[in-house]
DNA sequence: CTATACTCTTGTAAATACGCACAGAACACG
DNA sequence: CGTGTTCTGTGCGTATTTACAAGAGTATAG
């Protein structure tokens, strides 16, 4: 009864017209010129066809058509409909055409996301595939907070660390990134190399995100005595300055710490420093062609070498 | 089975997207964002929303929206739908408004219709309703067929002769057009006086229609010899120029005949020579305001004495 | 950290719309 | 002038769609 109350006051007090499949039935009909017609042409029956007209008048309270034994004569009212109707089908054709299309096409924007201490060694990658794909609209946006791809902020998000297991998401293994133990060759002219047996004689340099999920903190908490921890900075950006300036040890990716002027790498890459990087995609997304032409481009193109 | 072949065939082959009344739900979702805001906008339930979604997006092939625990996001398909659900919602509001005003006022194109012999007693009054309704474009047609309203030819027929009796015609008797015979004064001072005793010995002009249901028409082949008819017209125009060239003693009109000059009355209108005119209007049209206000126009404004 | 409120999702029964078949009427053709 | 075809209109049985209700998950407030 009260759905009943609602459903009469929206026929009542609603302007716009409800019941957009009737008003497609009323444009085919205005356009063949016969029920027949037009019930063929929407593979419906007749008795269909004449129900939608008969409801579309009734709520528009004027005719539309004007019966007769040879078919339907649009009234004024039923032209002034055929015109709308026919730029909506125009509209609506040209819209699903775009929609199925889309799939396949390699256009529009397509954005990336990543922590920002990942971003010095995706960009080049990502600008190579900026270069081959002029169609699409890179947005690399990187932040401390963990974008949400089931929101639809992004297209793919490249992250670090344990395997990411949110539903809906697909993860693939993108590569491992090493980290060794570097240092300023000031810092070593000051205090002496590195002895992992006395660690504690030196000053070390740590990130200080709330959640330290880098595997090779770990390793700093139980080896590294906390008043060796000279420095600590939030910014990923801001250890590296801090290792480039001399103020102490500090855990940096393999290769591009060993391409710094002045920094000198002081351990190999362990394994248990090593943090996995992961191509990560909203199930709804990742069979696009789009998507799919990102993840093909930076598995192929991406070199760890080139860090 | 058949019936499942031909709607497979149909999704297939079908460029433009039928189920326009999927789109609109799609286009509330992706206003709102969420199917429970969008379910209660449109009136629905929650689950119709979820499976237009769900069938619309089967059909496309695409994913419009991806969906989270706090509702849905339009994804860029969902989008681009989004941007063309709006137009057209727009149009189909401006439509409905114009549709159920339509019935209300007093505009547009209105057309009337008559045989050309009852042209010069209606232009009158028509001109008339032009100028007091500057907002109507009246078109006045004119030929020896009927016109049919049912085919939405004309909103008005003014007919004489016997009543129109079709089916979903209103019919209203207009007036009383009587007739009288004239001939030129040069005809009568040639011919002499008309003698209806001895009608055999003049010369008379007759409209030679295929079906002569003038009324007077009886009277003339029942009381005139043929051998006395000397002029038949196909037009009633024609018929007026053979009286008025002196050709003949014919029908006219009572009024109009009596005031075009050098023709002179040979007798009084008698009833048997009288035709009725009719309005006669289509039933799905007569309700309007237009087709009213013209009625009414008519019937208070036309004046037989000025015929 | 628990509770609450909101969302989507899915299965089932009712309501609505649909297709079918027949009737009625008008037009075209021979 | 009769016949055949094509169109609209309507009652009825079925099938698709819909609403209802229960379930599970997640964000927000206290």
């Amino acid at each position: 009864m009260l759905d009943r109350e609602q459903k009469t006051h929206r026929s009542n007090r609603m302007n716009g017209l409800d019941g957009w499949d009737e008003v497609r039935t009323a444009y085919h009909v205005a356009l063949v010129g016969t029920v027949s017609g037009a019930a063929e042409a929407l593979g419906v029956h007749h008795a269909t066809v004449i129900r939608h007209i008969d409801a579309l008048e009734a709520r528009l309270g004027s005719k539309l058509f004007q019966r007769h034994a040879r078919g339907y004569t649009a009234t004024e009212a039923g032209n002034d409909l055929l015109q709308v109707a026919k730029a909506t089908d125009d509209q609506f054709t040209q819209l699903a055409g775009r929609i199925k299309g889309r799939g396949e096409e390699v256009t529009g924007e397509l954005i990336v996301t990543s922590l920002p201490s990942l971003s010095a060694s995706l960009t080049a990658s990502l600008a190579r595939y900026g270069h081959a794909n002029p169609e699409v609209v890179l947005r690399f946006l990187t932040d401390e907070r963990v974008f949400r791809l089931e929101y639809g902020e992004a297209h793919l998000a490249i992250r670090a660390g344990k395997r990411p297991d949110e539903p809906d998401n697909v993860v693939q293994k993108f590569f491992e990134m090493e980290h060794a133990l570097f240092a300023h060759e000031d810092y070593i002219a000051r205090m002496g190399a590195l002895d992992f047996d006395n660690l504690g004689a030196h000053r070390f340099v740590v990130d200080d995100n709330r959640d330290s999920r880098a595997p090779y903190n770990a390793w700093l908490r139980q080896n590294v005595p906390d008043s060796a921890i000279a420095y600590r900075a939030s910014a990923q950006l801001s250890v590296i300055d801090a290792i480039r300036a001399g103020a102490g040890i500090g855990f940096l990716p393999k290769r591009p710490g060993s391409r710094m002027p002045g920094l000198v790498q002081l351990s190999d890459a362990r394994p248990e420093w090593a943090a996995s990087v992961w191509l990560v995609t909203h199930v709804d997304l990742h069979r696009t062609a789009k998507v799919q032409s990102i993840l093909k481009h930076l598995k192929e193109d991406y070199d760890p070498g080139a860090f």
